[in-house]
DNA sequence: CTTACGGCCTGGGTGC
DNA sequence: TGCACCCAGGCCGTAA
């Protein structure tokens, strides 16, 4: 599942190879992911890669117009942003047109030294869309803060009388952007934070501690180039090994590695979250009033 | 307004 | 060999 640290690894591939191409050409499969498919073919064509970079757990490709340098005066959206999601499955690589297509490729971006940047995406959980100069600050305003770069004091900013359970807001892409369920996980255990814990009664230095958690864990984990779970492969086809470094996704039933106790998952905020509930401790009260524990509906 | 939650999209993996 | 079921991330509608 691409997070943070994977689109991290991805554009970090991609840059090595995109800037200083131009597209040439593009070509879809299905489209049900895609906000505008006709605009690509339509707006693409003929434009310059100049940038790629990352937006919480979105790549930014960033085309600049045909004739580069120059823009005409009058010409309102100069630069375009081209914004890929990688969802659960999707993959963004350059590959040569003679390489066998993988399975569910449904985006092919001819570039102008034989090769091309490919679409694929079994889920197809991802999404893309095009998006003009003018429209990325509104795009960039509806999600917070890098979860790498953000200020302690903003972090806090984010926390602090919020009722809702931690968990819930660290995977909130308002409150901070590119965390996803697996450095959720990580960064709680690392923080020694249950995941239930409402964000309002987390102390001053839990908070700080948390803080501290998500970015060590994320700068690990881009430097191991991410984790590969299932299918997670870099933009050169090679996957991460950060898994290799998980503490507590998906080691359920398995020994803390911190106190030897035993690793529970439960779903918090609808998603699996593990935990170590030896040494991150569930919220004392509270729990009873917001037992939504009880299974919905008679189970048998 | 904030939060919780179910449902939906899709298809690979798993277990029976 | 078949097949029901689970699960994943994001988003949306609804309810409290």
């Amino acid at each position: 599942m691409p997070e943070l640290p994977e689109v991290e690894t991805v554009v970090r591939g991609l840059r090595a190879t995109l800037p200083g191409r131009r597209i040439l050409a593009v070509r879809l499969g299905k489209t049900d992911f895609i906000d505008d498919p006709a605009a690509l073919g339509e707006r693409l064509p003929g434009r310059r890669i100049v940038a790629v970079e990352r937006i919480g757990k979105f790549i930014r490709v960033e085309l600049a117009p045909e004739n580069g340098s120059a823009h005409p005066a009058g010409q309102p959206e100069a630069r375009l942003h081209l914004l890929v999601h990688l969802g659960m499955t999707g993959r963004l690589a350059v590959r040569s047109p003679q390489e066998p297509v993988a399975p569910h490729t449904h985006g092919f971006f001819q570039l102008d030294d034989g090769q091309e940047l490919r679409y694929t995406d079994i889920r197809r959980f991802g999404r893309i869309l095009l998006v003009s100069a003018s429209g990325l600050p509104e795009f960039q305003s509806r999600l917070g803060q890098d979860a790498l770069f953000i200020s302690a004091r903003e972090f806090r900013r984010q926390l602090v009388g919020r009722r809702a359970r931690i968990k819930a807001l660290l995977l909130d892409q308002k409150s901070l952007r590119g965390m996803g369920n697996i450095y959720a996980d990580e960064s709680l255990w690392r923080a020694r934070i249950h995941p239930e814990r409402l964000a309002e009664r987390l102390s001053t230095e839990e908070i700080a501690r948390l803080h501290q958690a998500i970015r060590q864990v994320l700068r690990a984990a881009i430097k191991l180039g991410g984790s590969s779970i299932s299918d997670f492969l870099d933009a050169e086809g090679k996957p991460g090994s950060y898994q290799m470094r998980h503490r507590v996704y998906g080691r359920e039933g398995r020994k803390c590695f911190r106190c030897g106790g035993i690793i529970r998952r439960i779903i918090v905020a609808g998603r699996s979250s593990h935990f170590c509930p030896r040494c991150q401790r569930a919220p004392r009260s509270g729990r009873a009033r917001t037992r939504g524990a009880r299974p919905r509906g008679a189970r048998k």
